[in-house]
RNA sequence: GCUGCUAUGGCUCAGAUGGUAGAGCACAUCCUUGGUAAGGAUGAGGUCACCGGUUCGAUUCCGGUUAGCAGCUCCA
């Protein structure tokens, strides 16, 4: 029997022989490290028996699935002490995530964060009594009997859901045995550092309409320092949340009798997204697009075409009584706006494409547990375009919107840092889409073309798709590790025709177009948040709704101080004076806080010279420089939008 | 919307297991006129989120509402 190893060399053995001995054979060291084998990519325990020829590698804690088997181990153990201290809870799943695991639990009385310490605890004596890990294998119907005997409903319900004829393996640690795939780490005691860190409510199966049970979170690692350095890395991360960030630096409020998800952008905010927006527009404009000014609301008449009336209406805001044929609503989205416009005159194919952008406010009713910082809000500022194309245009234009959006995201210094989702339609959750079989599957194959062209990278992901077409979703992260959409391109097959927009071919007949959503910079707020959280508050220049402070030594230079912010204002950069009868330590100390690229500090010296001292944020003193000199260099560190 | 947690001056937080509250920062006034991350003194500022209940008495206990946080669900 020959075992091969991922360097291509290979063991031959006589007779049968676990994975844990093959890696004992090969050294002490790599066994005492072991924490499961890949037998043909298949991951095993380490007391698997190999019986014939195959590729085998020993996984270790430095290997990602190898990390994943110790967290899911933890998981088992979390369950084990969870059952230890209450007996009477059910177990639903516990897997592993991202950086670490968690397990859903129903407990018959609800606990409480405090009760973690307990499980902590309880969880440290088994990890400490070592007890084996071992695996048995059942037919459909023992595993059902004996998690009948277990009284788990949870687990029961699984196994109902697998095929009739599998073999369902369970694992048994000491007193307890838990349903499950595998594999898992050879004893307790292998698990050194871990951390149970939240409780939270989870739906069964993740579906809202069953019950909510109990998620306890927990993370681990290979080292205890390791454990330490991702929890201090969490609260770093927290100090870049948009949410806290945002506030500390006056970009942004909320105020209770305001409303939820309805955040107040104060001037410093306001000014960003008024760069953001005039960058953008502008760069739409050079690109072929047309500015629109379209209404915030319409009759519900318009959303009945358009087809949210019926698949979007209780997230839409609707004003007088909704039965009402008089019924308004305000916009949810652009599209049928400037949809009126495309039909505003007969089109000729000649006349396509026809590019349509607005910074479009757009309001919808999120449900109030959804609203986070700028993330998630109920009226919001959408760079929101549709392109009205013929489908030998489709590609191209799809393309340019692509690449515009890139240009924004280089510009913003997030190019690096997003990814790419294609979204298609839920095989399993029809209703919630047009229903046009033929319809979906070119479109997709269509947008699935053009993508593997441009050879984008990208995941593919079934049900995310709009109710009328496919989209590719940029995704970011946000500190917290939570991914959401911040542009979208979507592909439409279906507004054309309901609301009855064409053009004449040149064949003299009617046609009907393919529309493309798009946004470029996606929403405003929503990618402020990113850019806070990416860049701690310190923005590139070209961005920072103050760019320079000119700070006063002295009260004898308040004059000259207002005199060069006259001068930087009128060279286009954004500046302001800070001539407070203060230290100037004191005033470096706040423009720093602020994250304000350049002080300007201006005390007699510089004045008789006519200069100013620069300091940079990042840099700090830069020495003195002439203001001509420096206004230049700003002026094109702004232009270039160096980031 | 669901589960859990939270709400005290502008901000960050103390506080009493029921007898109406305190610090630091910020703010105001005065002193200080300074050289690259906090000079000093004095002062003002709170219906302890809102509405009800229990109580002689509620900021504190209970219920509801609103808002915030984490997660779930949702996200054109």
């Amino acid at each position: 029997m020959k075992v091969t190893l991922k360097d291509g060399s290979f063991l031959e053995f006589d007779a049968p022989i676990t994975v844990g001995e093959v890696a004992k054979t090969i050294s002490e060291g790599l066994y005492r490290n072991a924490v499961c084998g890949k037998v043909d990519g298949v991951l095993v325990d380490l007391s698997d028996k190999i019986e014939k020829d195959c590729e085998l590698s020993i996984i270790t804690l430095k290997d990602k699935e190898g990390l994943d088997v110790y967290r899911h181990t933890c998981s088992h153990v979390l369950a084990q002490a969870v059952k230890n201290i209450y007996p009477t809870s059910k177990l639903a799943i516990g897997p592993t995530i991202e950086n670490g695991f968690y397990y859903d639990i129903d407990f018959k009385t609800p606990i409480s964060k405090d009760d973690l310490l307990k499980i902590e605890n309880e969880m440290k004596n088994i990890i400490k009594s070592d007890l084996p890990i071992e695996r048995f294998v059942y037919s459909k119907k023992d595993a059902l009997k004996i998690l009948k005997d277990f009284s788990e409903p949870y687990k029961v319900e699984l196994v109902n859901d697998l095929p009739a004829g599998s073999t369902i393996s369970f694992y048994k640690q000491g007193a307890f045995m838990d349903l499950c795939r595998g594999p898992h780490l050879p004893s307790t005691g292998k698990i050194k550092a871990f951390k149970l860190t939240s409780i939270t409510g989870a739906y069964w199966k993740g579906d809202e309409k069953n019950k909510m049970l109990a998620r306890i979170y927990g993370t681990a690692f290979e080292k205890k320092s390791e454990l330490e350095e991702y929890l201090n890395a969490l609260e770093e991360a927290k100090k870049r949340d948009h949410n806290k960030l945002g506030r500390e630096l006056g970009i942004f409020m909320t105020e209770e009798v305001v409303g939820q998800g309805l955040p107040i952008l104060m001037p410093k905010g306001a000014k960003i997204l008024q760069i953001l927006e005039r960058f953008v527009e502008d760069e739409e404009e050079k690109r072929g697009f047309m500015i629109t000014k379209t209404p915030y609301m319409a009759k519900n008449d318009l959303y009945r075409i358009s087809g949210h009336w019926d698949h979007y209406r209780d997230k839409m805001f609707v004003l007088g009584d909704e039965n009402s044929p008089e019924a308004m609503a305000l916009r949810p989205m652009t599209c049928p706006f400037q949809y009126q416009i495309y039909k505003n005159g007969l089109k000729s194919y000649r006349d396509l494409p026809c590019r349509y952008s607005e910074t479009a406010t757009l309001f919808r009713k999120e449900a109030s547990g959804e609203m986070h910082g700028l993330i998630r809000v109920r009226q919001f500022t959408l760079s929101d375009g549709h392109l009205v194309c013929r489908p030998d245009q489709v590609e191209e234009e799809f393309k340019r919107c692509l690449d515009l959006s890139y240009y924004i995201l280089e510009c913003l210094g997030m190019r690096d840092d997003v990814t790419f989702r294609f979204s298609k339609r839920g095989k399993a959750n029809k209703s919630k889409y047009i229903d046009n079989d033929k319809a979906w599957n070119e479109t997709e194959a269509l947008m699935k073309k053009i993508l593997d062209d441009l050879g984008i990278d990208y995941v593919e992901a079934d049900d995310e798709a709009a109710f009328y077409g496919p989209k590719l979703d940029v995704q970011s992260k946000n500190v917290y590790g939570k991914e959401d959409t911040i542009i979208t391109l979507q592909l439409d097959f279906a507004a054309a025709h309901s609301f009855d927009m064409t053009y004449v071919d040149e064949n003299g007949n009617k046609a009907y177009p393919f529309i493309i959503h798009r946004s470029s910079i996606g929403c405003y707020e929503r990618t402020l948040a990113m850019l806070i959280e990416k860049y701690a508050g310190a923005f590139p220049l070209w961005i920072c709704p103050v760019q320079v402070k000119v700070l006063s030594l002295t009260e004898r230079t308040a004059d000259y101080a207002n005199q060069i912010v006259e001068k930087l204002k009128m060279a286009g950069l954004r500046a302001e004076a800070d001539t407070r009868n203060e230290k100037l330590g004191y005033k470096i100390r706040e423009a720093q806080l602020e994250k304000v690229p350049y002080m300007f500090i201006v005390g007699d010296k510089e004045q008789e010279e006519n200069k100013v001292s620069v300091r940079s944020r990042k840099e700090g003193d830069l020495g003195v420089n002439t203001l001509e000199d420096i206004i230049a260099k700003l002026i094109e560190e702004d232009r270039t939008k160096k980031v």
